[in-house]
RNA sequence: GCGCUCAUAGCUCAGCUGGAUAGAGCGUCUGACUACGAAUCAGAAGGUCUGGGGUUCGAAUCCCUAUGAGCGCACCA
């Protein structure tokens, strides 16, 4: 919670007796521009109770209002209460701030002793990972950093599409054209070129078809060659997801996909019986969702099998016991809406209280220059294809603009990644995103090297001053940071936390994506208006505070997007 | 057919859950490197917030409606 706005909701609150702090913090708001204070309280929703105009009880606030020495004055203007602050003070306070807590800087403890399970990216093993999958496994691993700056115990979970007939197929081609060297080599693509094979042959040879289903019957019944082949072609595929996992910085605590549920789901399906929420219906086993609206849940096959709600359900239980989570978040598409919401009710039917701290996340699909990113049709774009392209093309320019820097691969890698990165954050969550090649590898304006850029850029006028970051103690004196430019940098600096916290709120990291880039805006005007290194001692040290301190948030937020923020570039 | 979601500058998007003059980036045009990094900065042009109603002191934001787009609706995940 910002401490400012508390401020000005408890010194309102006091003049106002039916109303508390809290009702009156959710009412102050930011004015459109700076020449109308730094925050500002409406009048207008009080005139009504206070029989009065707007205007009048603005100014009468105004008058009685006690305001602490952060805060220089509250003006009435309309019928707002705006506040102005002590831009030195402010300045001092804030950088100082940065400058001790660092990386911690607007962490908290908000969720002390809290788990919050975050169920993302879910690939299926031997399927490509494409562009699509990006959205799943970078806002889940944004989501999970940001809950852990605010003090909660994350567990990522890789729910991996790793059991079903598919991988009948894939034995059946394995044993007919497979060979050991290529999936070795190759894992991800070359289990997918059985899968294709197998799809071409069996529109030759139904039969194939039967020996699929085959196999995975005798996968489910514990077939020792079924589950060895099996657990290889699993393990390939997750070492090779791995190398795109740590490229992309992300985390998982459990790699534990559908297969680990597979004897856990009986009795589940025993106590939904018990409770007597099944149903028969055409030969399937399902609970009835009429009264709330929606269509019936399948949780049997008339075959006898399982379905994927039967597994989420499994999923949901396993997990509250073990992890005993005060959320569970699930990132998947927007395509999944009525799944997750027919299934979290048939949880709450079964009479578990947690079922609302199951949360489902959907985001917007990737669509390829306007057109569905389809395997099948070749439009498909490989998220290889993808960070490899940005790689090179920031290879490209590095070449061009600082041909001398140490660790090029590195940095370009970092750059590249980032860009990537950035550009899928920066969307709000639920919209669709149009993927094109010219925007992924654009790198000027609103984009990740544009913030890696600024920080790099900070780094560098400190190396020139000399000065070491961990161990330098400026003397702050705000006063020289009163004017609109720099004052611009400090505020986005204040509400840095905010932004963070609203992220989390609304499990939505382009709110920090957003920030930061302001954040880096306001910088690049700083540098380009004020000279750093200059000879007035006292005015150079402050300046150069307020360097680290950008450079310091500027790290901490791509940090919490899943970027990094290399020294040069 | 029923349900959910989306529609803001030429393009890609913000707009803080109803507030003050609707903001960025890209692209276009024009300026700024003998400077602490020009992957930068400054300026200009560009809007009936899809159309139409309503709610109220006040609407891009809430409600209704029309249009357009996406998605989902029983044995895939």
């Amino acid at each position: 919670m910002n401490q400012f706005k508390k401020m000005i909701a408890e010194n309102i609150a006091e003049e106002l007796e039916n109303f508390t702090a809290e009702e009156i913090f959710d009412w102050i708001e930011n004015p459109p521009n700076s020449d109308l204070g730094d925050y500002a309280f409406p009048c207008f929703r009080l005139a009504k109770s206070f029989r009065k105009a707007p205007q009048a009880i603005a100014s009468e606030l105004a008058d009685k209002i006690n305001l602490n020495d952060h805060f220089l004055k509250a003006e009435a203007i309309g019928g707002y209460l705006n506040f102005y602050f002590n831009r030195s003070k402010l300045a001092k306070t804030i950088l100082s701030k940065v400058l001790e807590e660092k990386e911690n800087f607007a962490s908290s403890n908000l969720g002390d002793g809290k788990v919050i399970c975050i169920d993302f990216s879910a690939p299926n093993i031997a399927k490509p990972f494409h562009v699509g999958h990006l959205r799943s496994t970078v806002i889940g691993s944004s989501l999970y950093k940001i809950y852990t700056h605010l003090g909660y115990e994350c567990i990522g979970i890789n729910h991996l599409g790793d059991w079903g007939t598919q991988f009948g197929k894939v034995i059946v081609a394995y044993k007919n054209w497979g060979n050991e060297e290529r999936v070795r080599q190759e894992p991800i693509q070359g289990l997918l070129d059985l899968y294709v094979k197998f799809h071409e042959e069996s529109e030759k040879n139904p039969a194939l078809e039967d020996e699929a289903r085959d196999w995975f019957v005798r996968m489910e019944k514990g077939d020792e060659e079924a589950l060895s082949l099996w657990k290889w072609f699993s393990n390939e595929t997750i070492n090779e997801l791995q190398k795109i996992y740590k490229l992309l910085g992300v985390h998982f605590d459990h790699y534990t996909g559908e297969s680990f549920y597979n004897d856990k789901m009986q009795p589940v399906l025993d106590d939904l019986k018990t409770k007597n929420l099944l149903k028969e219906s055409e030969g399937a086993i399902l609970v009835d969702l009429e009264p709330y609206g929606m269509p019936p849940c399948l949780v049997q096959k008339k075959d006898g099998s399982t379905l994927y709600a039967t597994r989420d359900i499994t999923a949901a239980i396993y997990r509250k016991k073990t992890f005993d989570f005060a959320k569970c978040l699930y990132l998947t598409d927007y395509s999944q809406n009525l799944h997750f919401a027919q299934w979290f009710k048939v949880v709450e039917l079964m009479g578990y209280e947690w079922s609302q701290d199951l949360e489902h996340v959907p985001f917007g699909r990737v669509t390829h220059e306007g057109r569905r990113i389809q395997s099948r049709k070749g439009t498909v774009v490989l998220l290889e294809d993808v960070i490899n392209g940005a790689i090179e093309k920031v290879t490209e320019i590095i070449e061009e603009k600082n041909p001398e820097l140490d660790n090029k691969e590195e940095t370009a890698i970092a750059v590249g990644v980032g860009a990537v990165i950035f550009n899928d954050l920066s969307h709000n969550r639920i919209k669709d995103i149009s993927f094109s090649w010219d925007t992924a590898f654009s790198f000027d304006g609103e984009t990740g090297p544009y913030v890696q850029y600024t920080h790099a850029r900070a780094g560098s006028v400190l190396r020139k001053a000399n000065v070491q970051e961990d161990n330098w103690h400026p003397e702050i004196n705000g006063a020289y940071l009163e004017d609109e430019v720099s004052n611009q940098v400090i505020r986005q600096l204040e509400t840095f936390g905010d932004a963070i916290q609203d992220a989390m709120n609304k499990n939505e990291p382009s709110i920090l994506t957003r920030h930061i880039v302001d954040l880096a805006q306001s910088f690049n005007r700083f540098y380009h208006d004020h000279p750093i290194l200059v000879e007035d001692v006292a005015v150079r040290e402050t300046r150069l505070a307020l360097v680290i301190a950008v450079k310091e948030v500027l790290k901490l937020g791509l940090s919490l997007l899943g970027i990094k923020a290399p020294e040069r570039m």
